[in-house]
DNA sequence: GTAGGGTTAG
């Protein structure tokens, strides 16, 4: 038997495969070796036994459950993962005492669900592992806790999780804490990580990628540093993964230097440990460095993929280095690398910044893939930031066509008739707006102080210390306008008076987290904040002015960068 | 006469 096992292990081929089953056919015991022939086919890596695997099953008089299972699993593991579940389907409906789904069926199933974001199917699969009596079953429970998380279910992961009470591992654990890191929940993620280590969890590289993960998010840099030490501690620094995600740890905390010496010291960087550098230097704004360490990829042997062209595109864009990055973006195709979408947004991205708006505009008209919402927001910005009403107004009838229901499009192209001082128009945009059901996304702003992060949302007044803030604003206005400050209102979303909007704009989450820096953290350190959206333009002007007046060092990352403000400029360069 | 299932970075 294990001489069978051995040869089925080395078989790469279907000649193999064949020559192996017209064996064990003639010698009578396919029989015996038919679920593992199957399982062999079916989850051969580049999926070309598969079929063959299908078409034995399919010529199975009764496929057991193992055969079942083989199957199930190698569909699972297809892009059209659904054909799993089709079978699963199949195989529970007509159950025998020989086709029965046990825990691994269902594991393999729950797999398929996963990969197919099909949440209602695994929550059916949850009610039958329970109703088979799998209930006790550790790994399938992790499993069921896993597909819950990566469909987007992540109260019911949590569910899942606490149920498992004393079964649960470590492996558990970090299906949780990934899955909260993954579906943007990083304070979650962080929370149990630190509660499997108070439970006397031992953290493994897997738990530390989560964590490391939900710290890049957060900007987390105490835990971040914690938790980067407990790595090296435990010489979990041999992952290359664990470095990676500690490279992007430290520069999504502000620390590009930090994320560069570990860059350095990993001696077999993968092509996502130069992914992530270059990406770091790219949001960081250092274009030159990051263009060069894509030219160096390639002389190390690691071959840039779309992702790799993706962040030095961003490089050149942040850095303002249009015709390099146009440059780039031309080449591609002759790399072999196929620009997508987001390249195509990228290099829209870069032109429209620059002012060539009609360069863009031809690349959209041009280009062989469908432009999405993001992309024509981009252009919509660049049409906002020149001027441009015309093309903003066609570029906006495509947002409203595709069924765009962001409040941040209707207000571009309000402003941009509010530049124009197109009155009339600007009104009818916000009727338009009261009309429809607009999408806001609520602005907020992230800040640590001494290990502890604080969280702002514009107008926030939940905070303890709301009232210094606010107090802290006033005499930060007082001191900028003697520096000629006048509020850039343009800004400000809604209807509402000049006054009214001067104070919405006085209390941007930003400016609430920069403020509780400046009454919290002490003389001269630097303040570091995040936030989820494109820093406003006002904010970016009351910033510089802050660094000047107050003489700090302020950082601000926002959706797509960092922003440095040093003595009443940004690293950014206005250019943004 | 039968192995195989859970968690993983940009």
């Amino acid at each position: 038997m294990a001489f069978v096992d051995s040869l089925l292990q080395n078989c790469h081929s279907l000649s193999h495969i064949k020559q192996l089953h017209a064996h064990l056919t003639t010698t009578g015991l396919f029989p015996f070796h038919r679920s593992k022939l199957l399982d062999r086919c079916a989850t051969s890596p580049s999926l070309s036994l598969l079929p063959y695997a299908a078409f034995v099953f399919r010529h199975t008089p009764s496929p057991s459950t193992n055969d079942y299972n083989a199957i199930i699993r190698g569909l699972a593991l297809t892009p059209t993962p659904t054909r799993a579940l089709t079978c699963y389907l199949h195989m529970s409906r007509a159950p025998t005492t020989t086709t029965r789904p046990d825990a691994l069926t269902c594991s393999f199933a729950l797999k398929a669900c996963a990969r197919a974001l099909a949440l209602p199917e695994a929550a059916q699969i949850h009610s039958q592992v329970t109703r088979f009596g799998f209930g006790l079953d550790a790994l399938l429970q992790t499993t069921l806790l896993d597909v819950y998380a990566k469909a987007g279910d992540l109260d019911g992961a949590r569910k899942v999780f606490e149920e498992m009470t004393s079964r649960r591992d470590i492996a558990s654990w970090n299906a949780l804490i990934a899955g909260l890191a993954q579906g943007n929940r990083p304070s979650e993620a962080l929370e149990m990580f630190k509660r499997a280590g108070s439970e006397g969890l031992r953290a493994n590289e897997v738990t530390v990628l989560g964590a490391l993960s939900a710290c890049s998010q957060l900007g987390a840099t105490r835990e971040g540093e914690k938790i980067w030490e407990y790595v090296r501690g435990e010489g979990l620094d041999l992952n290359v993964q664990v470095c990676n995600a500690a490279i992007d740890m430290y520069a999504k905390c502000g620390f590009v230097d930090k994320a560069y010496q570990i860059f350095e010291r990993v001696c077999r960087k993968s092509l996502v440990t130069w992914n992530t550098m270059i990406m770091a230097l790219a949001m960081h704004g250092d274009g030159r460095r990051a263009m060069e360490l894509f030219e160096e990829m390639g002389r190390f042997g690691v071959c840039p993929d779309s992702v790799s062209y993706l962040a030095a595109l961003c490089a050149c864009n942040h850095a303002g280095l249009v015709d390099e990055g146009f440059r780039l973006f031309n080449s591609m195709a002759g790399r072999g690398v196929s620009p997508n979408v987001k390249h195509y947004g990228s290099v829209v991205d870069l032109l429209g910044r620059a002012g060539r708006l009609e360069d863009a505009f031809e690349i959209v008209r041009s280009m062989p893939v469908v432009p999405d919402v993001v992309l024509w927001q981009t252009l919509l910005g660049a049409c906002k930031t020149y001027g441009n009403a015309d093309m903003a107004e066609q570029v906006s009838r495509k947002l409203v066509e595709m069924g765009s229901n962001s409040c941040g499009d209707f207000v571009l192209l309000s402003n941009v008739y509010a530049a124009l001082e197109r009155w009339g128009d600007v009104g009818r945009v916000r009727e338009a707006m009261k009309n429809r059901d607009i999408k806001k996304i609520p602005g907020f702003s992230y800040t640590e102080v001494e290990g502890v992060v604080h969280k702002f949302l514009n107008g926030d007044q939940s905070h303890p210390s709301w009232r210094e803030i606010y107090r802290k604003l006033e005499e930060v206005r007082f001191r900028i306008e003697a520096y000629g400050y006048v509020p850039e209102t343009n800004y400000v979303l809604h209807d509402i008076g000049q006054e009214d909007k001067e104070n919405a704009l006085c209390y941007h989450s930003e400016k609430l987290a920069v403020a509780f820096g400046l009454i919290s953290i002490s003389d001269r350190a630097s303040i570091q904040v995040i936030k989820n959206l494109r820093i406003c333009g006002d904010c970016h002007t009351v910033i510089k002015l802050i660094s000047k007046i107050y003489e700090r060092e302020i950082i601000v990352r926002d959706r797509a960068r960092f922003h440095r403000f040093k003595q009443g400029s940004c690293s950014c360069r206005d250019y943004w």
